[in-house]
DNA sequence: TATGAATGAGAGTTCATTCAT
DNA sequence: AATGAATGAACTCTCATTCAT
């Protein structure tokens, strides 16, 4: 599909080779789409809607820390296996091409991953700070991770990723005062 | 300078509105650099060589923790003290606009962090994990918590700030196996 | 079509005038063209294609010399015909403009003339010297004789052309040692 | 000298570039010329002048034929020993470059040369047809001639040059009615 | 619905020429 | 006289978008 936007960058990526990849004519997107910032708009949506259930998937029964540490996994193993997905997010879903307003639409695929944190912090299993820098650190160590592999700097093998993942879990696990 | 390319993206900013900003004529600005992009490289460059001295600086006696944290917020407070810097960094410091060349060339900036972080993993006082994840971690946590007050989505007050440092130590700080 | 190429110059003819003359967009011209020496190369190489064709049109039964005299003339009237191609011919295609591969390119055009001419020197009608000197002085007497008409030096009426004809067959014609 | 505008065409010349092969300033050659054109009006003019000194140097004694010949001779040497006159006459020495103000006021230079040729039409040495055909035509053979030599068509050797010099004076000889 | 030729504003870049030093 | 930084008009070419078919 967009891959073309992965690679080469949404400005380096002209109208008419999106539609020779698609195999239709430059007129016929334009049926379907308002401009190219509603592609590119429309793949950030569908990448986004993505998060929220992945990052819920399959979390194990037991402790908060295994349902976290389960978590952080799902995200780090969906940027690993969707790589078009991590860097579009990474180099694409930024403005000036993704507005502010944009991004806003589509915190509310979170919701749960933010109650998940939420009822961390209230049970005392997560740092009593404020719940968006637990998310956004949680969300910074996943990328930090995923960035050593894609860039090649570490294979990321068994070991180094549960270095990665106890490093997350320290970073928000709760602490007492 | 080019604030504008903060502001408004690479390729929505002319090279004839950067010559208008600059109270010069376009062709002058080409007597003093190859091309757009080299305009590009060249703050990119700038900005990196800042980085190693800054990092470094003022990291008070005592405690490997410490001149960490000391450190944690020279990372932090540059990036609040230059907000251009900061967006620079993050929007358009990234493929394709800058080559992974010239994202090598600027490395050795940073060699003096990376030897401090080396020699706290040796004398147990940071986690023995790969030098790499320390780094990437630690500029990650940085870079979350500038993120969360550019964004306005938290003040980021004094108490707040110490949240972030406690967090960045947390998740790289030694732990006995 | 493009005259305006050689009344001016091909530097001096922008694609906007160009555009202009064709009462199209200066987009639509890149929609057939991949650049403007392209053009300058499609013109070079249709003016071409015509000189095989021409030169050898309507020969007359009857002796060599008939034959070589009407080919010349046929030469001669095609340029005085054609004095926007004889111009191009003259002033664009020419290095650096035309490089000496389309150049090459297009010889194949004038393989029959080529074969004309050796025939000639074979049955000793033509001189027995190498026919690439005999093509060259053949086209330079006509050239000569067109440029003098065009630069309007001489009228050239049918007893100046009649002249013209007698010089170049007697430039080329068998002579025995 | 401005070889440069030789090989590269004229167009395709800076004066940044002529001015850095010469070791001046921009700046300096515009005190010593008006504008770009003047300099290959200039050099046009030099060789210009060569021309008519060139062709009647050395002019053997003896008959009309021997002096025709040693004059072409001359005009096929000068160009041959002196590539970059040739070229700069062939594809810089035409409209629009150098007008044609430019190029009658060169024809002064030829005045020894043209009364060369009418004495030998007078002397019936010459074909009694207009002195300009003449002119034209033993300029072109000598052309001609170079112009195999100096595209590597043909070597040129002392039989093939003989034969070019033949040529050309059986062009132009004397021929009753 | 689908096409893709046509559009033309606007981009990056060049370079002849000027002029303060 | 000599410099070369500064100028900016003008160039070639791109590409998002339109619209007749």
């Amino acid at each position: 599909m967009l891959e073309l936007v992965v690679e080469q960058g949404v400005h380096a990526t002209p109208m008419s080779q999106v539609a020779k990849e698609a195999n239709v004519a430059v007129g016929t997107i334009y049926h379907y789409f308002e401009n190219k910032n509603q592609i590119i708009e429309e793949i950030y949506s569908m990448i986004s809607k993505d998060f929220g259930v992945v990052l819920m998937a399959n979390l194990p029964e037991g402790s908060y820390k295994k349902k976290y540490q389960a978590m952080w996994l799902n995200l780090y193993n969906y940027f690993v296996g969707n790589p078009l997905a991590f860097k579009f997010m990474e180099f694409v879903g930024v403005p000036p091409i993704i507005t502010s307003e944009i991004r806003k639409r589509s915190i509310k695929n979170f919701t749960n991953v933010r109650d998940f944190m939420l009822s961390g912090i209230l049970s005392k299993d997560l740092r009593d700070v404020d719940l968006r820098l637990i998310m956004q650190v949680s969300f910074g160590t996943a990328v930090s991770a995923v960035r050593l592999k894609s860039k090649n700097e570490l294979p990321m093998d068994e070991k180094q990723v549960q270095d990665a993942v106890d490093i997350a879990w320290d970073s928000v696990k709760y602490k007492p005062v």
